[in-house]
DNA sequence: CAGATGACCAAATTGTCCATATGGTCAATT
DNA sequence: AATTGACCATATGGACAATTTGGTCATCTG
């Protein structure tokens, strides 16, 4: 059947990535993974790029599931934009292929893994931005500039986990977390 | 002069490092520029690395004397912020130098350029420090943990003036501040 | 003789082939 | 009609030569 083919196609590459990286995968490598054919991969896919592409795009909807999951909407809009922000980059790091291509990209700059992880953040950008404008359209915050917004907590969140830990000790959960509502949502002024 | 060659040597090193960048300036050239043998250099600086590491010394020096100079001590700890955080970046981003070495640590990883960077990182984020300490001192702000705060304004920042323009039209400087006291000192919550 | 210098050296970088590997195509096959 | 692997132009990597470069030091000079 045709779209098993694809799902055996689109499972190899995604194995084969997350274990040697996008520039260390080639189609023939995938396409024996797959028990199939070079030229049956590009029946489905344009290219090794597009290939790539499609299996990003799965993955985006899974992140946005497994944010969706971390929330709860009995708690108010702060503890669950942490929650959501914080299943993001937690998934972000410990998924095999997201963590292989951040290496990659660190290393080589090849352009399609490059483009395709800055779609990954627009796409978090996009989720996060969402839940903004539902938490404005219940009165929950006050009205602001959504995709600024998002990016900046994006940004907040990935300074906190990811950079932070270049110099110091790493946070934790709940250090992230109050810093978060406090930097962030209640802020310094008085 | 002894101290007269060193200057000398410095301005020509600085010269050729923000015209050529770091690993295309060669010591001969610096020699050249600066009318001395090359193994003159080496009675003032142990290595290439060293000469670049004084300069950037030099550098951080410059910044902070113009980030006090923006800054004004009748107005409230929010807008001096302000002003000093975007005149350290706009200085990082107009100087020819620090440009030159941004965009090659970008593209080539030299371990000297990249430590030099983040020194200049660090110093910047120290600097901040002592501002939100003085502050604290003052009662202007409440007390907080201020290396974390100094770090996160100062990574608030570069994401507002650097990595928004990736995607969006730039913001003008009257919009970071506004959006850098909404988000980072009033707070969103109510 | 103290400080400056440039010839000199080992190590790193760059340039040049060439053999191999790879992404993508397509005529043959099932 | 769908699948395939031989095939092709190009990209990549390794080996080796040539060049460059950071750093040293014996020599020179004022």
């Amino acid at each position: 059947m045709a779209s098993d083919r694809k799902r055996q196609i689109i499972e190899a590459a995604a194995q084969s990535f997350a274990a040697f990286g996008y520039k260390a995968t080639t189609m023939e490598q995938i396409a024996k993974l797959a028990n199939v054919g070079k030229g049956t991969i590009y029946t489905f896919f344009k290219s090794k790029e597009e290939l790539l592409d499609e299996i990003v795009s799965g993955l985006i909807v899974e992140i946005k599931a497994e944010a969706e999951l971390a929330m709860d909407s009995s708690l108010p809009f702060s503890e669950n934009v942490h929650r959501a922000l914080y299943r993001i980059l937690e998934f972000r790091q410990r998924h095999q292929l997201t963590a292989k291509l951040l290496q990659e990209v660190r290393n080589i700059g090849t352009a399609a893994v490059q483009e395709v992880l800055a779609k990954l953040d627009r796409a978090m950008v996009e989720f996060i931005r969402q839940k903004i404008d539902a938490a404005v359209e219940k009165g929950e915050i006050r009205p602001c500039n959504s995709e600024i917004t998002a990016f900046l907590m994006l940004k907040t969140y990935i300074a906190l986990i990811v950079d932070w830990e270049k110099d110091h000790e790493p946070l934790t959960k709940e250090q992230i977390a109050e810093l978060f509502t406090l930097y962030f949502l209640q802020g310094l002024s008085r």
